[in-house]
DNA sequence: ATTAGATATGACATCGCTGTCATATTGTAA
DNA sequence: TTACAATATGACAGCGATGTCATATCTAAT
């Protein structure tokens, strides 16, 4: 069996969106496990049976729709990582930031999805997760230690502090939780340029 | 009708307690909408009909929750805003950011209530919260300010950006999460100093 | 046009959660 | 002890969510 199924696949893009949107919608506001399949298949206009036959069940859709924002953000930061020309780490740091926050403002609704995704500890979230974490702070740390022996970043700064507040930053996005005015793009890439400038120089 | 109940504040302690736990177990897993009394019924192993005559509903309830939290936050924070002696602002960071971390290895529980509720735009969210992100930026920006004008901080800075960045590592206190090694108090002092560091002379 | 296989549909049994209510128990004052 | 008020209790009706299944409809090959 194919997850999700061929028939599934075969359906008009319009109800595949739809289930899409809808199930974007619920997942999130809701965790994995409080979300409700109820709503998914009201505002998508589904008739329940159907439901069960393109998805076996609540979680295989979640996998379905997490992979959907998996490729979307990878889209986003994909030539940056690949890309392992010998930049500083602050320049990395401010291109991943500046990617991060478009990809907020283009796709408010799968931050909120992670957002749920991270603050709920249920099974669904080691089994996606994995290490992840550790994954990433082994890149940048790699990346700080380098830029330290070139002389780039002081040696006094402990190289896995900064990379958890780098991470911290990176993944939240909070930036614009709290400020006021338009929030688009042009407007938060010269908050970043702020930002990277305080991290260079500090604030004194 | 006092809310909660007199009824309630009649009860012995440890039953007061064991609904208090119970319903800091369920709030920091689930949104106020999403929370089940049944599971804070079950844990507390109340009788069903004597959750009614303590609170009127689960609303009554969470806002008694929320007023416990809010007064064990400022518990912790009322001696460093109280003193408004003239510290410059790193060091009101520096202080808050310390107090911040001790509140969160000491009640690890209410700042995922916290998490959630901020997570989660219900009704409810709007009538708790009030403008009081904004009246926190208002303050960090006016102490930022007046630093700039001693020539403490750089004037090429952008105030409310500085204040955004500080409120979001505040609140979110995320520093944990990512990192190895044993969390506890001095532990995390020592990040905080070097996160300080960090803002204060940047990083090359 | 017929037929087999794929797909669509909503009624249904089951389950868990909510808030209420009638009744039982406890505490207290006379 | 009695009698009245306060408190405790769990059974219950109502509601909404879940996943299944029998049946209806569609599609494509002959």
């Amino acid at each position: 069996m194919i997850i999700p199924s061929n028939t599934f696949f075969n359906l008009s893009t319009d109800k595949q969106d739809r289930i899409i949107t809808a199930s974007i919608n619920e997942f999130s506001k809701r965790s994995f496990e409080d979300a409700k399949l109820s709503n998914i298949i009201k505002e998508s206009m589904i008739p329940r049976g159907s439901f069960y036959q393109y998805f076996i069940d609540k979680k295989d859709l979640y996998l379905y729709i997490f992979e959907i924002i998996k490729n979307k953000k990878i889209e986003y930061l994909k030539d940056l990582l690949i890309n392992e020309q010998e930049i500083p780490f602050l320049e990395l740091f401010r291109l991943l930031y500046a990617q991060g926050i478009k990809f907020s403002i283009d796709h408010p609704q799968y931050v909120d999805i992670f957002k749920v995704f991270i603050n709920t500890k249920g099974p669904i979230y080691k089994e996606l997760m994995g290490d992840s974490g550790k994954e990433a702070q082994a890149y940048y740390v790699g990346y700080i230690e380098s830029d330290k022996a070139k002389g780039i970043i002081r040696k006094d700064i402990d190289s896995q502090i900064l990379a958890d507040l780098v991470i911290s930053l990176t993944t939240n996005i909070a930036i614009n939780e709290f400020s006021e005015g338009e929030i688009n793009y042009d407007n938060l890439l010269k908050k970043v340029d702020n930002i990277i400038s305080i991290f260079k120089k500090g604030i004194e």
